[in-house]
DNA sequence: GCAAGGTC
């Protein structure tokens, strides 16, 4: 096999397009040690192309430091991870080293981003080793698409090691803090009650995992210390053009009954009101902002009530199945490259959208779709590739994958198509004296809604009337009511607080939620994440005693110190040793506090695993 | 058996 040069990319999909893009498109696609590699010429010379799916490698700690048992926690504070071949990743491995040693050069394509840049450079070790007089040459593309693919190859860039060190420090800061204080945790609870976990289970702590325990924990307690108060408001029924309505006292719920009662003995007679003021409002709603993960997730979980995990996995099925674009991205404004209006008119003959499509949007061909203002500058928003019919969805992936991708089209459709516009409707009644008011609320032009009816108000249309109106004023009374706690945070919120404390990214969001399912730290019921007792002793104690590693700005505080890598301010080294001198100083408070916390965590972890309750969970 | 980040 002869080859000149080698392109590597970060999933097979770019692989693919780079061989597509840059051959007259004549491709032999062959596998090798079962990963596909595309062959093809160019300028008279023997390409291949291929995709390594993600990472390469992975840190971890010399062997003699992961028993558990004979290791104090403490140690890895002190040891530097070693990078090693990931046992899955091993058949591309193998792959690169065979068409490696024939190269002379290669094309590192992977993502333009940090993590890009690390597996590039995970890359070069593995081709180097075999092939140490081959070259390297980094391609940088902010999109899929031929223009940016051929831009890429004509002026290429140089590898930049302090990107890719900043995922590197990222990857053994994690693991050591990770390892230190789950191993800690762990045997500091099995000292104390030997056989009290079941196989394969453990107390974890994590920079993410954890803050997003204490958000939902946090929001639990206020529930609970919450204190129900009573209110007091008064409820006039008026009929006000034939229609018999309800109105509340306008400055609102009283404190003191007292007060309510005298308001009442004031105005208990009246028979007549006079409308103080009747407003219709007309306000626009914008469509959606084109799809990107996060919003897909809450979405689903929102609306579907599909839990952000299932969404994406259900998202990464229909992706591999060529219906909807990459699942992963930021972004939310359409490029240029993408015909939006292609793709809607693809759907002009599909059964349930194609009325919506020949009667609202083929007319006003060519839309400009609504556009958000965030760009990940690597992939698309969330769309529609192909129209395809729910039985065939239904048939081949399930009912759930059904639901997703029609919210996704329909998500795609109603990016393009008019705004809807509502009328905000109040009427205010004096009566005796006193205000009473209703507010009410009218679809004028339903615009978007037609096709998405995901978060469509509901309507409650007030008679129109005018100022000065007299109206009939049927009973007035008085209505006692108890303030209620705050809900516990739904999925939804909980995404988007990791959002705004930058906990994760919007790939692993989810994966940081279903870890802290896993682990029996909260449940989500009704699209609510309701915190165990394990989950409520693991914060509060770990809270209590160190606030700092589960607050949620710990991992922005991390980011923040990591990015001086790249930016060339600090080395790599320097920052590793910063993050965890100052984690170890939070371990080592954490271990001289560690009777409570043992305690605790022991009486939790019986509730959880080992009573009759824990059954449910 | 640890984490979080890629991607399948």
């Amino acid at each position: 096999m002869k080859i000149d040069v080698l392109v590597v990319a970060e999933k097979p999909g770019v692989a693919k397009a780079f061989a597509e893009f840059l051959s007259n498109g004549r491709i032999r696609v062959e596998k090798i040690g079962g990963v596909p590699v595309r062959f093809f010429e160019r300028n008279g010379e023997v390409w291949a192309s291929i995709g390594v799916s993600g990472h390469l490698m992975d840190y971890d700690f010399p062997e003699e430091f992961n028993s558990w048992r004979s290791v104090d926690p403490r140690q890895l504070f002190f040891i530097k991870p070693k990078q090693k071949i990931r046992k899955s990743s091993w058949k591309y491995v193998k792959a690169l080293q065979i068409l490696g040693k024939q190269a002379k050069e290669v094309i590192l394509a992977l993502d333009a981003d940090v993590e890009g840049e690390s597996i590039a450079f995970e890359v070069i070790k593995i081709l180097r080793g075999v092939n140490p007089g081959i070259r390297f040459k980094r391609a940088w593309f902010n999109a899929v698409t031929k223009q940016d693919i051929l831009r890429a190859v004509e002026k290429f860039r140089e590898p930049d090691p302090k990107m890719a060190n900043k995922a590197f420090a990222r990857m053994q800061v994690d693991l050591t803090i990770g390892a230190a204080f789950t191993r800690a945790l762990t045997l500091l609870v099995e000292k104390k009650a030997p056989k009290i976990f079941p196989r394969g289970k453990f107390i974890s702590y994590g920079p993410c995992q954890t803050p997003v325990l204490y958000l939902v924990v946090k929001r639990a307690l206020e529930r609970e210390k919450f204190k129900k108060k009573k209110l007091y408001t008064l409820e006039a029924t008026a009929l006000i053009e034939g229609k018999k309505l309800k109105l509340a006292y306008a400055k609102g719920p009283l404190e003191k009954k007292e007060e309510a009662l005298k308001i009442l003995k004031a105005i208990r007679d009246e028979k007549v009101g006079v409308i103080k003021l009747a407003e219709y409002r007309h306000r626009e709603v914008l469509p959606p902002e084109p799809l990107n993960t996060i919003e897909l997730e809450r979405r689903a979980s929102r609306f579907l009530n599909i839990r952000s995990k299932e969404a994406l996995d259900i998202a990464e099925d229909l992706y591999q199945n060529g219906l909807i674009s990459y699942p992963r991205t930021e972004t939310t404004i359409y490029p240029p490259t993408i015909d939006v209006n292609k793709i809607a008119k693809g759907f002009g003959q599909h059964s349930e959208y194609g009325s919506y499509v020949r009667i609202h949007l083929i007319p006003r061909m060519p839309i400009s779709p609504r556009q958000g203002n965030e760009d990940d500058k690597a992939h698309p928003p969330i769309h529609p590739v192909k129209p395809a019919s729910r039985n065939f969805i239904v048939k081949k992936f399930g009912i759930k994958a059904w639901k997703l991708y029609d919210l996704i089209v329909r998500h795609f459709l109603a990016t393009l198509s008019r705004e809807s516009v509502i009328e905000n409707q109040r009427i205010v009644v004096d009566i005796g004296g006193y205000e009473f008011k209703i507010d009410g609320l009218k679809i004028v032009r339903e615009g978007f809604y037609k096709i998405y009816p995901f978060g469509k108000p509901g309507e409650r249309i007030l008679p129109y009337v005018l100022e000065g109106d007299l109206v009939e004023i049927k009973s007035i009374r008085l209505v006692e009511r108890e303030t209620k706690p705050p809900p516990f945070l739904s999925e939804a919120e909980v995404l988007k607080l990791m959002k705004k404390y930058g906990i994760g990214t919007d790939a692993t969001m989810q994966d940081h939620i279903h870890t802290n399912i896993q682990r029996k730290y909260f449940t989500i019921k009704n699209k609510r994440c309701i915190p165990t007792n394990l989950g409520l002793a693991l914060a509060t104690t770990l809270h209590s005693i160190v606030p700092e590693i589960v607050e949620p700005e710990v991992r922005g505080k991390m980011e923040a110190e990591l990015v001086r890598i790249a930016k060339g301010e600090k080395q790599p080294e320097e920052v590793v040793e910063f993050i965890k001198d100052n984690f170890l100083k939070y371990y080592d408070k954490l271990v001289s506090n560690s009777h409570v916390l043992a305690e605790k965590l022991v009486e939790a972890l019986r509730q959880v695993y080992w009573s009759k309750e824990s059954k449910k969970i």
